[in-house]
DNA sequence: ACAAAAAGTAGACGAGTGTCCACATTCATG
DNA sequence: CATGAATGTGGACACTCGTCTACTTTTTGT
């Protein structure tokens, strides 16, 4: 009786997608661990109190913490990639074509790309500033299953953030596998900025700034290891 | 025993600071928060029971939990960073004077101060696991002191780097901010490398080698910058 | 050596917790 | 309409928690 129906496969949502009493108790988890604590560290029935339901409402639609985390991370980062995705294809739409040549990157058109890419970041972060802290909280959190999640989410914004970069490009400015690498760094390099940006309103230029000077050092530090080193395989470092 | 006369103006732990118990409960915390949860989270009892001290003990030596991670930063933190500093001012000294040409840094000479640079980080992350996990965790925890501290501590830490690094070059690479700034960013990125490089025993190696890269990259790419525009300000164009 | 301070112990209290059981409500569908 | 699953309520249980007071042991300065 424990998770006969409960576990197989999506018969859940059927009508639990939007039951109120689901959504409510997750909003009230983010909230309460957005301004209080880690997710772990929520009590069932706070959580429960938060969201105006009798304590055993939890069992209904949650395991444990995990699983709501895990749903949290579901919802939020689904939205969220699918959104950043759309925004970002309609702004490479506006400007018809390969925009930005490889080697002018560095250029006006170039840093007008990287500034709209970050300024997409940022305002989806002072969008949802709640999902996003704890998000970025249980990257490093105690749940190893939460942090796989969180990484994999990050991992998939890489992802598109490579592929449309290159799209972008006339001619690719290196390698996919680099290209993807130098994505995650950037991605996870945002989260510090975004977390700045959202605890000093007051910086925010400042901040805006420097990620995109990170951004664009990156890039410009690729294409010179590119240039003095074109096969790295080859290069017999001994 | 101590030879202490007049040694500092304050006497206050004079007896304090080597007593057992407080070593054990900030064992006993570090050792539970890198296992099981993050330190806001851990309970008092929980924490006195895994020392093999009565609750009451606890109170005899921190106020609440801020109090004992605080003074847990301080103490692995100064370690660390007096450590770090030590192998870095030995590294320099064994080759005695500036040996890095500031155009000749992605030069082998560069690039294997690099890789020594990343196994100081490194090691010290593999001797001190437990107290690094709880660090990092509490770097985007919940309790703003905690992040107050770390960050501080990283910042510190990016000093140093950033004085180190312009030490090294016979020519300074770029202005002192920029250089501080590279150093923050590159510390920062190391927390992920390391996290990853605890996690993932079998691909240490690659996790080094794309560390290495990654702080290559931003030198490259700072020295680019430099190079097509070395004065900021006047770079608006439009 | 001795007295005071620091460190640690024992027990108890009320509050809050997770979890279970039995019962009430909603609601789509045969 | 009836039925059964999904959803929500209330009470009760054993347990852990933080904190308090009172007492004992260890350490330390003089």
């Amino acid at each position: 009786m424990k998770d006969n129906i409960d576990d197989s496969p999506e018969r859940v949502s059927v009508m639990g997608r939007g039951s109120g009493g689901r959504q409510k108790l997750i909003d009230a988890a983010l909230e309460l661990a957005s301004t209080t604590r880690s997710l772990a560290s929520l009590g069932l029935r706070e959580v429960t109190r938060c969201a105006g339901l009798a304590p055993n409402a939890f069992y209904r639609h949650f395991r444990d913490f995990d699983d709501l985390g895990l749903a949290a991370v579901d919802m939020m980062g689904g939205e969220l990639r699918r959104g950043l995705r759309e925004r970002r294809l309609r702004l490479a739409r506006s400007r018809q074509g390969p925009v930005v040549s490889t080697k002018g990157i560095v250029n006006d058109a170039g840093r007008q790309n990287i500034r709209e890419t970050v300024g997409l970041v940022l305002d989806f972060v002072t969008e949802h500033p709640t999902a996003y802290v704890v998000g970025i909280r249980e990257l490093n959190g105690s749940s190893p299953k939460m942090r796989a999640a969180v990484r994999k989410l990050l991992d998939d914004f890489a992802r598109d953030m490579a592929e449309d970069i290159q799209q972008m490009l006339d001619a690719p400015m290196t390698d996919e596998a680099s290209m993807q690498e130098i994505a995650r760094q950037v991605i996870y390099q945002m989260t510090f900025f975004s977390m700045d940006y959202l605890e000093q309103p007051q910086r925010r230029d400042e901040i805006r700034e420097r990620a995109e000077r990170f951004i664009l050092r990156m890039f410009v530090g690729e294409m010179g290891l590119q240039a003095m080193a074109p096969k790295k395989k080859a290069a017999a470092r001994k």
